[in-house]
DNA sequence: GAGCTAAGCGGACCGTGGTCCGTATGGCTT
DNA sequence: AAGCCATACGGACCACGGTCCGCTTAGCTC
């Protein structure tokens, strides 16, 4: 990548970041975005491809931290735990991740229903799975996985807590119910 | 509703259906429904508030009849059957619809997704609600319902079909083993 | 430092969803 | 039959995501 080129992506990350923090997700419009950074529209759609790019790539530093604690981080998260705990511990952080960044993730979702294989739901695919697998849990783990992480949604945290009312307490219980649930044998 | 706007909704319905069945699910753009009516676009929107609106009304009809069908049809899917009976029975049904109606269900996501409180989804969230309670399943049975009927949603059946090659079988196959993990004391 | 070329830039342009508002008219009242 | 007005119409208009392509420039080569 040239000089001006990382420049320039540094430069809209950073206008883009202001716009959010100053103006709120809504207003994160790439037009915006390139006019705050002195940049052309298509410079940003060139170094983000889409709108779900850019705020990926606004995430990303918060997703890494996010999947290194239940990769490598410690117990009860990461490894060193017994699985089920691990899971268990797992679904809270994810649901505490989806909560933080719920604005800017909500905004970008649109687009990505389209990308249910998106780099992050991957990984927590693979985990769970894993998880399931090492709790000794037999039968279609890919697919019980698939279902689990389901519940571990933006979408859905957002439907439950404002539009139903529930409490994010109420649905990291749910997660321990419904993983109980699935695990025993 | 005055006469003329009821023509022009059927108008709209059927110019609606023929693109789709002509031109496919992505062709269904609300100004080539105007202009296949013959009506301006303005008019659609009045009829239909917006394109998720519009594909709502043209999948009415099956939704009604898919509807009835587990509220008053015939067992296991209606009532007769025992609970965890009707509850299998009623995601395989769900699975079903979806597929049937996948292509246009997608084009209509994008902006269903703010709308998880959409009609649909909350018969479907109140009938495995009941389900699970009628089978004394304790705990959080609206929270666990919202959980299983997480897993019947178009964007995942269609990302797992497609995008990672399993069949519906399987998909069916997991949902038997999800009711049975989870209703199971 | 001149010349060359791939990488990058930017903004005009397009399609689509959705809004707005001035105009037309169905159909009721008298 | 005439008059009235709520209802409905239609298309110009706007915002935004995304594409395209002719121009610019970083930075390597000689």
């Amino acid at each position: 990548m040239r000089a001006d080129a990382a420049r320039n992506r540094t430069r809209l990350l950073e206008a883009a970041a202001r716009l959010v923090a100053e103006r709120g997700a809504e207003c994160l419009t790439m037009e915006a975005v390139a006019a705050a950074a002195s940049v052309g529209k298509g410079t940003v759609f060139r170094r983000f491809g889409d709108r779900t790019g850019l705020i990926m790539a606004l995430l990303d530093r918060s997703e890494r931290l996010y999947q290194e604690s239940f990769l490598s981080g410690p117990p009860p998260l990461g490894p060193g735990a017994p699985p089920v705990r691990r899971l268990e511990a797992f679904g809270v952080a994810t649901l505490r991740h989806l909560a933080a960044h719920r604005e800017l993730l909500l905004t970008a979702e649109p687009e990505a229903c389209r990308r249910l294989d998106f780099a992050p739901r991957h990984a927590r695919i693979a985990h769970v799975t894993a998880l399931l697998r090492e709790a000794g849990v037999d039968g279609d783990t890919e697919l019980l996985a698939e279902a689990l992480v389901s519940y571990l949604d933006v979408a859905l945290l957002h439907h439950l807590t404002e539009r139903r009312g529930m409490s994010l307490d109420r649905l990291e219980a749910g997660w321990h119910d419904l993983v109980a649930r699935v695990t025993r044998d």
